[in-house]
RNA sequence: GGAAGAUUAGCUCAGCUGGUUUAGAGCACCUGCCUUACAAGCAGGGGGUCGACGGUUCGAAUCCGCCAUCUUCCACCA
């Protein structure tokens, strides 16, 4: 096959993509190997893929490539999550555009909605996975609301009702009073508002409920809430006003009475230290109100207005009568003053209405147990976070967690299985049928249609916490007695988990938890953390920005092993992205580069009778040692995470090692204007290693590592460089890198020199250098630097110039290149540094507390140092010498 | 306001238990090269008082304190 001079990612990416379908190579059943085990993070099933997903999966990516070559049975799951806010929200836009409002809806109609959008856009973001090179096991491809998985929910909810666990309580939730629903604290957003601080006197009752002269003053920006109020509060601490205590004061206008009470949530210096307590309609005072029993009355309905339990200005809107109620405070005497005043108010994102916090039913799960088991598993290390900080915020909000809420005002989602009588009382199983039995025992003559299930569906966090069991078996959570079956005994726990931060609670704090209660242990073994993928001046990705390019765009254009390239490059763990297209062209560069490594290597012609170069068998012993060297320090970095540093590290052996140094020491020369051959050592070794280095990078690189593996001899139908086996690292002698680093020098030393004095690469020097130095690297030497090796034992007064590689004295021989001047001041320079250099490191040795200190190592290497230095400076002084007798 | 973390070259970051670091890498930049694998390339080069100030130590980018700036999470203050 002949190869482009260009590589073209599009022709090679489809192709191998689609053999490794057809092949199954991504598919994984249980077997006798060590599993390797990742649960992808599952996208939203209506979204498109972003530059986060193509980070995060890229690493699983990595991960799972990278384990299957090791030999491990390498298992990716992949699915979508129902996502019911952000799905719900999307098919009410959808609906509400061609004029459908989702309250003429039915449930059912609207859910029928809702699955034709699953329908048409469900499999997009997975498809997009796969542009990606994603080798995800898609046999097993999940989908957090299918039929098993939504009764895995519904059991474990019964499950924890059951246990005691799970309790219907009052809550303080974000209303929209247009869109009449709750919305999440997400999708409220604080806004910086001016209002007015209304001052208003409380007066002080006779006992009788009469208003004697005495008074307080509250200060509030919700005037029209006082109707409500259950108490007024201050600081234990607050002097000013300790009369208070044990009084009561008249709510004005109403003249209810209300007692003074004290709790330190009030600040002392925050408007006047007297605070009304509303507790349906502030969740702090709704608090307050819970520790000191205080009556909840809800005075503003579903719609923002005033009910009858506000007895005054009922039916008025909350801000009209906010304007009204001042005007009546004011003729009554208790408004004392108005102040300009701007604090946050939150709104709602959809229809940008003032939220109401309002009071309303909703079920909790206790997390008392669950977050103490959740917290000794990451404390104790059998999950270990990578990068470790987030160990600390998530103790934080393991040892703070309260209660979950996990019911959600929405249609979307696996509705809770609680079946209510017409007396209120209910039921909680896991059918109707069920519910009924159930109900047949409060209320024996029940019938099925008198039975009303619950209208909310559950926190799609509460379906995505079983992800790791429930994509496997989804019969176990919820049935402690059931066996694992096959698939989740080898499968679980999963290896490691690939996610952001920003869902360490949402998520994988519950993955935890439903992990040890259901499995009794660890969902996985490491959870690796990413960035937020920002632009390239740090503004996070988003699509009222503009700032995110499209994925598929750049895989169309650079290819997508290059764009993986990209995102890794500058990716450490736990740090953010700031995403700059640069880097996916250094990836398409290098795509480039391996193309055309791959095209010298194949170019070369092999005679089977010749012998190998001197310089053709130290390249091969160094790059043997080099290879094996990089190869421990990537299964380093693999081992820690450290995904960036381990693909630079291959980058530079495949650049600078392999191409820069080794293929051009093994090149053959010319010989009649045409080039030489090959013996075949040196060949089959350049193949060898050429094939070591597509391995190592395979992972990264999945699609032009198969393209070139496969091409480099006829492979049969079902070989696939996915399950060839890494390259091991072997050992190796120290020795045979130091020995060629010394020759690299040498080199450098050369071409440094070549460089200055414009002498062209190929014209042949003469270098000098003094006995000592390893003799079998210099045909490398002679080679690379193109230069004829002598050593002497004196430079004597040659015309050239000096150099100096370690203590090594080296010296290229130039007719009349030089420029005496020049190199004096250059060599003065070197000395006079040098002869600083030696005097700080004297100083330090003939520091007495140092040399009583130190360790012996850190001593004989100041030593070592003061040895060189002097051999340097003898040098250079002799140079200096030579050049000013000539 | 509370908590956690960060601050090293123009940019993105390494630098693990203080001493083999006379602070490194990649990219970008500058100079010279179309040398028959690759100009998406080759060769060479410049560039940092490690955020500020104190302290501990024979010795600090590294440990401690304080300040500044930034990021994230939590609470958003009647």
């Amino acid at each position: 096959m002949e190869l482009a001079a260009k590589y073209n990612a599009a022709e090679v990416e489809d192709k191998w993509y689609a053999y490794w379908l057809e092949h199954k190579f991504f598919h994984s059943e249980p077997n006798e190997k060590e599993p390797y085990t990742i649960v992808i993070p599952p996208p939203n099933v209506t979204g498109i893929l972003h530059m986060g997903h193509v980070l995060n999966n890229t690493l699983n990516d990595v991960l799972i490539r990278n384990a299957r070559m090791h030999g491990k049975n390498a298992c990716w799951v992949p699915g979508t999550d129902h996502a019911s806010i952000a799905t719900e929200s999307k098919v009410v836009a959808k609906l509400k555009a061609q004029g459908i409002s989702k309250d003429d809806l039915t449930r059912e109609e609207f859910l029928k909605h809702a699955w034709e959008w699953k329908e048409e856009h469900g499999g997009i973001i997975l498809n997009q996975l796969r542009k990606l090179g994603a080798s995800c096991d898609w046999d097993r491809t999940r989908f957090t609301m299918e039929p098993a998985l939504s009764e895995a929910v519904i059991n474990t909810f019964v499950y924890f009702y059951k246990k005691g666990w799970i309790y219907k309580g009052v809550r303080m939730v974000n209303w929209d009073p247009e869109a009449l629903t709750a919305v999440s604290d997400d999708e409220v957003i604080h806004k910086d508002t001016k209002s007015h601080f209304y001052h208003l006197r409380y007066y002080i009752s006779d006992g009788q409920g009469n208003p004697t002269d005495k008074y307080l003053v509250i200060a509030t920006t919700r005037p029209e809430t006082i109707m409500a109020d259950a108490a007024i509060c201050v600081n234990p601490n607050d002097e000013r006003h300790h009369w208070l205590r044990g009084k009561k004061v008249l709510i004005p206008l109403i003249n209810r009475e209300i007692p003074v009470i004290e709790d330190d949530y009030v600040e002392m210096d925050f408007g006047t230290g007297c605070l009304k307590v509303t507790p349906a309609h502030d969740v702090h005072d709704y608090e307050i109100g819970l520790r000191h029993n205080l009556e909840v009355l809800d005075i503003i309905d579903e719609h923002g207005k005033l009910n009858e339990k506000a007895r005054i200005l009922v039916g008025e809107d909350r801000f009209v009568a906010r304007k009204k109620i001042v005007k009546m405070l004011e003729e009554a005497g208790n408004l004392e003053k108005v102040e300009e005043y701007t604090s946050p108010v939150g709104y709602s994102e959809r229809t940008n209405a003032v939220i109401e916090p309002r009071l309303s039913a909703q079920w909790f799960l206790k997390m008392d147990t669950l977050a103490k088991m959740a917290l000794d598993t990451v404390e104790s290390g059998r999950t270990k976070f990578i990068p470790e900080k987030y160990v600390n915020t998530y103790r934080h909000w393991m040892e703070n967690a309260r209660d979950w809420c996990i019911s959600r005002q929405l249609w979307w989602g696996q509705r809770i299985p609680a079946y209510y009588l017409p007396d209120g009382r209910y039921v909680v199983e896991a059918s109707a049928e069920a519910a009924l039995e159930a109900a047949k025992a409060i209320c024996p003559d029940i019938k099925m249609e008198d039975l009303h299930q619950d209208e909310d569906v559950l926190d799609t966090w509460f379906s995505s916490w079983l992800w790791p069991i429930s994509v496997f078996d989804p019969e176990m959570p919820g049935h402690p007695d059931h066996q694992p079956n096959k698939d989740l005994a080898y499968y679980y726990p999963t290896s490691d988990l690939v996610t952001g931060p920003d869902i360490i609670f949402f998520w994988v704090a519950r993955m935890i938890m439903a992990g040890e209660e259901f499995m009794g242990r660890e969902p996985f073994s490491n959870v690796y953390f990413t960035g937020i993928v920002r632009d390239k001046i740090g503004r996070k990705m988003s699509k009222t920005l503009g700032n995110s390019p499209d994925p598929l765009d750049l895989i169309k254009t650079y290819g997508a092993d290059a764009v993986r390239i990209g995102m890794l490059l500058c990716s450490s763990a736990g740090n953010d992205i700031f995403y700059d297209e640069a880097q996916i062209k250094q990836g398409a560069a290098f795509c480039n580069k391996i193309w055309n490594s791959y095209r010298l290597v194949k170019g070369f012609s092999v005679d089977e009778n010749a012998k190998q170069p001197a310089v053709a068998a130290e390249a091969v012993k160094w790059f043997d040692a080099k290879l094996s060297d990089t190869v421990a320090q990537v299964e380093d970095h693999y081992r820690k995470f450290r995904i960036s540093d381990a693909l630079m590290a291959i980058y530079k052996l495949f650049w600078d090692d392999y191409c820069a140094w080794y293929l051009e020491a093994i090149k053959p020369a010319f010989v009649d204007g045409k080039p030489g051959s090959v013996d075949p050592v040196t060949y089959k070794a350049t193949l060898d290693y050429f094939e070591a280095l597509l391995k190592l990078i395979h992972p990264v690189m999945p699609f032009i590592t198969e393209e070139l593996w496969q091409n480099m001899e006829e492979r049969k139908d079902g070989e696939t460089i996915m399950y060839a086996a890494a390259p091991v690292a072997r050992p190796f002698d120290p020795d045979t890198l130091v020995h060629f680093e010394l020759a690299q020098e040498a080199v450098n030393g050369v071409r440094g020199i070549r460089n200055q004095k414009n002498i062209a690469p190929k014209e042949t020097l003469e270098l000098k250098m003094k006995e000592g130095f390893p003799a079998e690297v210099v045909p490398v030497i002679e080679k690379m630097g193109n230069v004829t090796v002598d050593s002497a034992h004196e430079f004597g007064d040659m015309q050239g110039v000096g150099f100096m590689v370690r203590t090594y004295e080296m010296f290229v021989a130039l007719n009349g290149l030089v420029n005496v001047e020049e190199e004096i001041a250059k060599l003065e320079k070197d000395l006079a540094y040098q002869q600083k250099f030696l005097a700080g490191v004297r100083a330090k040795l003939a520091n007495e507390r140092f040399t009583a200190h130190a360790p012996a190592a850190v001593i004989e290497n100041e030593r070592k140092k003061e040895a060189d230095s002097l051999s340097k400076i003898e040098s250079l002084e002799s140079q200096l010498k030579a050049l000013k007798n000539s």
